[in-house]
DNA sequence: CTGAGCACCTGAGGGC
DNA sequence: TGCCCTCAGGTGCTCA
């Protein structure tokens, strides 16, 4: 479900419903398992302990309290929603958290490649899903220098080297799509063989990608919500993602899908080189 | 080290 | 209507 801008609406959702500042009460695990154990140690350390802040690390969730870091990564179909008064317990809600002043916080996810764990603030870099993780696109880390030197003697494609969240984080199978298609750099094209120039095109164009999408409120292909409960437009906007076979919006050619590194991608021969 | 393929899991949609 | 197949926004593991 969610990339970068995804992740990043969640996040700006639950600011803005107030997430920041609520005490837990209760933690209510309706199963043992996401991706990995949900451990019983949430359910005895969290309560009593402040939400100081929400952020996004790559396509990761962190709520931080005084003491803790509680990680969340919604896999493909998680998702979070506050609820005010009563829950009704929907399929497939696996944790429900009480915070004291009455709210509700559930995490929801069909097929359970998410994440939810809590670590302390020490653990932070040490942490085994956090620390191999690459530079972030929208901070200035992100330079052209870095994508074309990381690249250098890369056979594969350049598709799979921006979606190994070891290079950049954030950029899934969509993004990764959109961005090469701005950038008219063909998926297909061996990581090392990318030009400077086109190095630092894609760079801008990725930064501008996911900033558009962003501001669209991500993108919503099936069930991608933010914790309002809102979709996201982006999808609208798709050059290339899920248009096989339609005509490229710069050229008309009808637009190629293949697999690559692992996933469907989809792109412009004509625009793209 | 790199890169490819598979595994994890549920549900939606298409073909028959 | 029902069954079977394929595919889906992610990513860690294993193997060559």
């Amino acid at each position: 479900m969610p990339e970068l801008p995804e992740v990043e609406n969640v996040k700006l959702s639950l600011q803005s419903q107030g997430l920041v500042g609520q005490r837990f009460q209760k933690i209510e695990l309706l199963r043992k398992n996401l991706r990995t154990p949900l451990r019983a140690e949430l359910t005895r350390k969290l309560p009593g302990q402040i939400v100081r802040d929400v952020s996004r690390r790559a396509k990761f969730l962190l709520f931080e309290t005084e003491s803790y870091v509680l990680l969340s990564h919604l896999g493909m179909t998680g998702s979070w929603r506050i609820v005010v008064g009563e829950v009704t317990a929907l399929k497939h809600d696996h944790v429900i958290i009480h915070f004291e002043s009455g709210l509700k916080f559930v995490y929801n996810d069909p097929r359970r490649f998410g994440v939810l764990e809590l670590i302390t603030k020490d653990q932070l870099l040490a942490n085994r899903w956090l620390k191999n993780l690459g530079v972030e696109p929208l901070s200035d880390q992100f330079t052209e220098e870095l994508l074309f030197l990381g690249t250098r003697k890369r056979k594969a494609p350049i598709k799979g080297f921006l979606m190994d969240q070891k290079n950049v984080v954030g950029v899934g199978n969509i993004y990764a799509s959109e961005a090469l298609f701005m950038a008219r750099v063909a998926p297909t094209r061996p990581a090392g063989r990318l030009k400077k120039t086109e190095a630092e095109k894609l760079v801008a164009c990725i930064r501008e990608v996911l900033h558009a999408a962003i501001a669209a409120g991500g993108s919503t292909i099936s069930d991608y919500k933010n914790s309002k409960g809102e979709a996201g437009s982006f999808q609208n906007r798709f050059s290339v993602y899920d248009r096989k076979a339609a005509p490229c919006v710069t050229c008309g050619e009808p637009i190629r899908a293949r697999v690559i590194a692992g996933r469907n991608t989809f792109w412009c021969r004509k625009c793209q080189r």
